[in-house]
DNA sequence: TTCGTTGCAAAAGCTTTGCAAATAT
DNA sequence: ATATTTGCAAAGCTTTTGCAACGAA
């Protein structure tokens, strides 16, 4: 298995918290980081049956609360109304640009936008936890071919 | 009625597409316009309900998308899993400043951020549409009650 | 051996849809 | 008169939950 600080964070939470590391969970968090980018529950779920048939969508579910829990994965709302995971432990902060035609998803980071909302967190004295910013547009590509 | 402006626009949107501005649809559109902030569909329908008891929740969820393609309204997603609307026509853009613990919504607006979602748009060789941000933190008041 | 975990199916939300009756133009 | 709209109930989706069987420590 690769992955090895991952896994050590993960077997950490799970001890931590009374948790087992079953198989189940292994696989998942496998399939987890071999996946690039943006994943929804039923992309993991197919994956995940490539490697373990038995493995259910409510395991799929559960492991990937711990796995936010742990730290290893983020919670996005770029798609609507479903759930959509990403790496986040080892990869630095960053936003996404959203292409509303072929749905592509770039990833940009913005040190000044942070600072300002930084600022006007401060200005209306709330301390920022985190933040989600997300632009909308249409990619060269779909320019094109409108 | 108030709100000729609003009343007027969606009038014509109706007009344009064959279709009717018929009583449930006024009493939609009212009742929007008379709720400051944020509404999800469940208070919309409460609100409906007492000027007509008779208008069901289906009707608010068709009228409140026919409130967003003529202009007047704007879905957010600032709550999980949930719709929810906010008035657009004859507001200012702003984004949101959401308080994790008290829920409450302080809306922002940033010049300068707005410029930067601009050039990194452009860095990216997107048109820009639309952006989403919102920033989490803990409010002042519930800072001091932890 | 004990207690956490799993998979399944059922339940739970929110939202959409089919349809006959009602309504706007 | 005719085409759109409505309210209801049913269906559709995604996500959560209850539970007996299973599995990790």
């Amino acid at each position: 298995m690769e992955y090895v600080q991952e896994l050590k964070i993960f077997e950490n939470y799970l001890a931590e918290n009374n948790m087992h590391l079953t198989r189940p969970r292994k696989v998942i968090l496998q399939v987890f980081l071999q996946t690039e980018g943006h994943m929804e529950i039923e992309e993991l779920f197919e994956k995940t049956k490539m490697v373990d048939k038995n493995i259910g969508r409510a395991t799929i579910y559960r492991a990937m609360n711990l796995l936010v829990e742990s730290g290893l994965a983020q919670e996005n709302s770029l798609i609507e109304d479903k759930k959509c995971f990403e790496r986040v432990y080892g990869r630095k902060h960053h936003d996404h640009l959203v292409c509303t035609r072929c749905k592509k998803i770039e990833e940009f980071h913005h040190p000044m936008i942070e600072r300002f909302q930084e600022k006007t967190a401060k200005k209306h004295q709330f301390t920022l936890i985190s933040h989600h910013m997300t632009l909308f547009g249409v990619c060269q590509n779909c320019n094109c071919n409108m």
